[in-house]
DNA sequence: AGATAAAAGTAAACAGTGTCAACAATTGTG
DNA sequence: CACAATTGTTGACACTGTTTACTTTTATCT
């Protein structure tokens, strides 16, 4: 399985940064950001270590790639969730209620994500990923936000629907995504990793309770 | 600096489990998990590499005492910041109040490790650790209790005290752990990097103040 | 006290890693 | 069509964790 399927046959690659990101990602699904090993990469790509020089200044730089790819799929998983709402119970809920059950899917989106990728999950939060990174493109999702773009709209829609006092609102992202990611680490890395299915949706729902009650 | 002071004249080093750990521990503090490495380690410990193959099984066995090291000075630091309460302002507050200070203050000790010490306390959480590793001697501070186990017991207080309903006990050092912990990822190793000082310390006042009304 | 077994350290080697410098094939451009 | 830039390759280096075999010291038992 570490050789690839179709031995290329012209001396270029054609895409080899796209492959060289592509299989990083499925090493990082698969193992997490240490997993993703350059050597390994490369081979998968059909090509020699070095050839990876061409497209990246360093393996930190393939990382960082493969980190944006990972914060994309985050996003996809939230947006996901999100889409779950809307279609059927959209007018049931007030206007309070639909914020109210957004910010709740971004959160749980998140947790979902988190456990059911937990490679990419914490490749996404792997090594100096910064704030600012929060605004490239390549890590948004389908509808073009990244995940802390869809929490900030989230939070904002709260403010709008009259929920959370506009002087609350900001820096209310950082404790939202703190509590949240928080559990998120704790029990696919962590300490809490011994829970079983049951305990983790009861954390879960009790986690994102105490957030719509304190933030 | 890589070389040990007193290069040994006997054939035996006399303690070097505990040498190991040290340099261990040191290299953690510096640059995190990551970077104890085992032939460093037995560098400065003035030994060959596979020496510490008598000692443990693996470079992760050896990480993992590295890690319950690490544990303990968190635990250090929470009692410490407990501590600061009672000498003062004990009588003042009420027993409520004194029960929520407490609980603030295992909240505040771990936030503040985490970034004078962020090394340590990413060591503290790396590489499969578990919950019954709370229970191990080794991790506790210097009153012999874990940090898991100064929050179970500020949570306890807090029901005694009759601030937390008992029905709500139970799993409550999930939910208040996860959200302090994630504040800690994020600003040392995460996307929240780049807050200054300031930032910091609210964004750390107003999740401890969401804990407190949402647990 | 002396033989002998266990314990604790050393030596040499191996596969695997990231990265650098020099080289070769391909493609684009004047 | 010459020639320069781009993209891959080769070979090497220092470093890592780990194994196997060996040596030195310490403890144990008669």
């Amino acid at each position: 399985m570490t050789q690839q399927s179709n031995p290329r046959t012209t001396y270029r690659h054609g895409d080899l940064r796209r492959a060289l990101i592509a299989a990083g990602t499925e090493l990082a699904r698969e193992g997490g950001p240490d997993a993703v090993v350059l050597r390994e990469v490369t081979r998968r790509a059909g090509v020699t270590p070095n050839a990876a020089y061409r497209h990246f200044a360093d393996k930190s730089a393939l990382l960082w790639a493969v980190s944006l790819a990972a914060q994309s799929r985050l996003a996809a998983a939230m947006e996901e969730e999100q889409s779950a709402i809307d279609d059927d119970d959209g007018a049931r809920l007030g206007n309070v209620g639909l914020a109210r059950a957004k910010l709740r899917a971004v959160g749980a989106g998140y947790l979902r994500f988190a456990q059911t990728e937990p490679g990419l999950f914490r490749t996404a939060f792997a090594n100096h990923i910064d704030l600012r990174d929060a605004a490239i493109e390549d890590s948004a999702g389908p509808h073009g936000r990244t995940p802390f773009q869809l929490l900030s709209d989230a939070l904002d829609a709260l403010v709008d629907a009259g929920v959370l006092p506009v002087d609350r609102r900001p820096g209310a992202e950082f404790v939202a995504w703190s509590a949240v990611h928080g559990l998120a680490m704790l029990v696919i890395d962590g300490p809490l990793r011994g829970l079983d299915a049951d305990q983790r949706l009861s954390a879960a729902g009790r986690l994102l309770e105490m957030v719509e009650k304190g933030i």
